[in-house]
DNA sequence: TCCTTTATTATGTATATACCTAAAAGCAGG
DNA sequence: CCTGCTTTTAGGTATATACATAATAAAGGA
């Protein structure tokens, strides 16, 4: 009872409750607990309760049905973030045969540029670097370059990601509390270019994402696109719904909400 | 009373109440009544308008004050999705001299392209051409060809774009209700990269934009810029606050909420 | 067994009420 | 005229309560 205090109730029961399905405990599609429940454990309101509840079903991380009760859904909020760049998704929902080839499976000790591109200012970490090439229908048509701090998710050292892509098992495996991405044109390097099957002179978009979770980098991964295999639509609305997605020629999306901005 | 209930009393005055910011009966600054005072005016009481001020407020769409009152604010909910490309702003924030050259005004009638662009099916519409190049401490970093539908928008045949971006112009002048956007890298044209000062085989982010307000469209722009001197930043976080900006090296940003998936 | 009816249950919406708090406005005294 | 106190005000949070509604579960009858 030291420092107990420091927010609302309303806030303290959604900090909570997301946690519980951020961190797992409470798994996609769990029904957790009814309303009056919750309301007589945390010793609150169904009122209060059920605000929170509310706020966190338009967030995306509830469903709620009546008589049925309240469950846990979708890709655990990542929706937004994690459909911008799931290769093997585009692929499929065009219509087209995905594969992808592992060019590189390598652990080392992180270098300087490694700990530039994770922000880690933790020296001496070992790193697992990998390096895809994902095609439609055979045609390569993304270059994805990525390391993996070894710190903060060890299991990766000894997991099979010839059978599964390291995007989605790391999406499985951690949960993330950040994301950023970059997205800027660029002339691919030679190697890159060679991979894809284009000129250098050939204008490629690239995506760097970099994760973490509870302030420690998670991985880095550049993702390297033909412009013209690869577009992202962002879609917007001041009735409070946008979406973003990436294209391949494909649909897809992922809701995001306009809010106000923290410009100077 | 014939059809008079379609929703909620708490949607029926939120979507008044944004309509009343969105439509700029209410003004950015502008005080809007107390809780109280609505509360009576629309027969509720006064925990249902504090519901719907509180959830505009996460929006966006005001800010509040304890004794001071509730306050429109921002540029309109606009804020993520206009962010993401005011070449002035951008520039200025990275301390450099803005300036842009007008290359082009022309009225005409619409051509087939043209509609597609702006998605219209009305026929014989007519619309205002513009082209300009955006500089930063004099160099060409952005070149952009625009497209206003002058059936929505007669007054911009009039507007001095000389003095004023068509952009920003555009902003303060009609609200829009919905706004697409196209990321992608390209090749830019021969006359746009002689315009840009780099060659054809130099990779370019363009940005295509389309807004509309009620169903009709207002205006089409297509941003080019060299890849290097510009990109994209999008950062996440499950807490319900994402960015998303332009760089152009210089830091800026416009939050934008990341909600539920709909993807099939 | 199948279908219809009824009851139960969890959420959905709305209200009235209470008390708290930050900030502005007013007031008093130096 | 400035300073520090008190009052007023508008929003902030939380509760208890009420009734509506959708979906399930149970009961009942042919």
């Amino acid at each position: 009872m030291s420092d107990a205090k420091p927010t609302t109730l309303h806030d303290r029961i959604l900090t909570e409750v997301r946690g519980n399905i951020l961190s797992g405990t409470w798994p996609l599609g769990y029904r957790i607990p009814f309303e009056t429940d919750m309301a007589s454990t945390y010793g609150v309101s169904r009122m209060t309760v059920n605000k929170v509840l509310t706020q966190l079903t338009r967030e995306g991380y509830l469903e709620r049905r009546r008589k049925s009760g309240t469950r846990v859904t979708k890709p655990r909020g990542q929706s937004a973030v994690m459909a911008i760049t799931n290769s093997g998704d585009e692929v499929r929902q065009r219509g087209e045969a995905y594969s992808f080839t592992t060019l590189k499976r390598k652990m080392r000790r992180a270098e300087v540029q490694d700990m530039v591109l994770l922000r880690s200012a933790d020296p001496a970490i070992t790193i697992l670097e990998l390096e895809y090439v994902h095609r439609a229908d055979g045609e390569p048509f993304c270059h994805e370059a990525r390391i993996i701090n070894l710190a903060a998710v060890p299991e990766a050292e000894h997991a099979d990601f010839s059978a599964e892509q390291a995007g989605t098992w790391l999406l499985r495996q951690v949960p993330w509390s950040s994301a950023e991405h970059l997205i800027r044109a660029v002339n691919p390097a030679a190697h890159v270019a060679r991979l894809l099957g284009v000129s250098v002179a050939t204008a490629c978009l690239e995506i760097e994402r970099r994760t973490e979770y509870e302030g420690r980098p998670i991985t880095h991964t550049r993702l390297t696109y033909p412009g013209d295999k690869h577009q992202l639509v962002a879609r917007f609305s001041p009735q409070m719904s946008a979406q973003t997605s990436a294209q391949t020629s494909a649909q897809v999306s992922a809701q995001v909400s306009a809010q106000p901005g923290s410009a100077p």
